[in-house]
DNA sequence: GCAGTATCTTGACATTGGAAAGATCTAATA
DNA sequence: TATTAGATCTTTCCAATGTCAAGATACTGC
């Protein structure tokens, strides 16, 4: 029997924990966060209201694995670009706010630390390699980072996350009018940017 | 009639908008956003389920009420600890987070973008004033700031923010562990914040 | 082939936000 | 003071949601 299946309405689905994933997301990114529900997704899949629950026993487990899945292709954005030469941590930031931006929806779900379950493994497994990418520790981590450098870390990893945040929810406008005639959003962003210590 | 109510039951309230404020802080302080519903709080408010109508038209504008009122606290401790001399960006950012330490699901909510109504005037008065008190715009603001000067404070300003974050949703673990030995989540922002820049 | 299990559907329930209609109180006016 | 318009609150209702339980259907290992 075929596993993608065609139109031929079957009982079974074939691999219905998939489908649901990529409804979800496209629900995501057509109509928001807010509009993404256990039945919505499952509409959208073409099954029964209560079809996910073999998979997903919750909306909350639903959401984990979608954010784990852009964790993971966040983490696969940075290590291209670092690939590709964009390795200083202000080439990272670019990379990352770039994954924001073209994902608000997911991203405000990654972020979102009441619909997820930060307790679930694939979330949390996830959620650590981003970091490790993020922090250059891919293969040759530092040995023993002193406090500062975790410190300089931490910040870096704050600064691109409150820039982030900030910007896919529309608040920079108060400080993009106190700027020069013209800046735009982007402009603060890359500023902003700029002012990243070295340990990244 | 008196306007604050003893136990005499009446049809009418006295002052139920406030009264909802308050028993809808108290579960966000108690439960937590996620259990912060329109009717959890009429409840609380000893009052029918519909009642709130009146003065919130739904829940987000409860919330976005609540949401103003934390930004206008917010900018209190952050002017009263200017007034005692802490002034510096440093200082400015360690009385920040203590707010969002010492009202992590208030600050969780002021952060929500799904809940919050962005357009809500109260909510946009009070989120621009805490922005203008962070920047220590209260009174004597930069004239005509440049592009790397706004871009400097919002990377401050970020950087707070992701901070703040990171803290209360208990995403720092992965990178204290990765810290000496005995370093806190807390001397990690401690660290974090000296990162920066002037112009604040 | 057949039994056991995984998967899916149907139906139900409690909870929520919200609308509508009516009851009760307040306050302005005559 | 009497009355009336409006504000405030209650009751009732509806659709949507997450979740559970029971049953129908298809797959899989023997």
């Amino acid at each position: 029997m075929n596993r993608i299946r065609q139109k031929t309405k079957t009982y079974h689905h074939g691999d219905l924990r998939e489908a649901l994933l990529r409804s979800a997301e496209s629900i995501l990114k057509r109509d928001g966060l807010g509009a993404l529900s256990l039945r919505a997704a499952a509409r959208a899949a073409g099954v029964s209201h209560a079809a996910p629950a073999h998979h997903f026993p919750d909306l909350c487990s639903l959401l984990s694995a979608l954010a784990a899945e852009g964790f993971d292709r966040l983490s696969d954005k940075l290590i291209e670009a670092a690939n590709k030469g964009g390795d200083t941590p202000v080439e990272l930031a670019k990379t990352y706010i770039a994954f924001a931006k073209a994902n608000p929806a997911l991203y405000q779900l990654m972020s979102d630390p009441i619909r997820l379950d930060s307790k679930n493994p694939a979330l949390q497994a996830a959620r650590k390699r981003a970091i490790s990418v993020l922090a250059g520790t891919r293969g040759a981590s530092m040995e023993n980072p002193t406090l500062s450098q975790v410190g300089a870390m931490t910040a870096n990893w704050a600064l691109i996350h409150g820039l982030s945040l900030l910007l896919l929810t529309g608040r920079l406008g108060a400080l993009v009018r106190t700027a020069p005639e013209g800046t735009t959003e982007m402009d603060l962003v890359e500023s902003a940017i700029h002012s990243m210590k070295r340990p990244i």
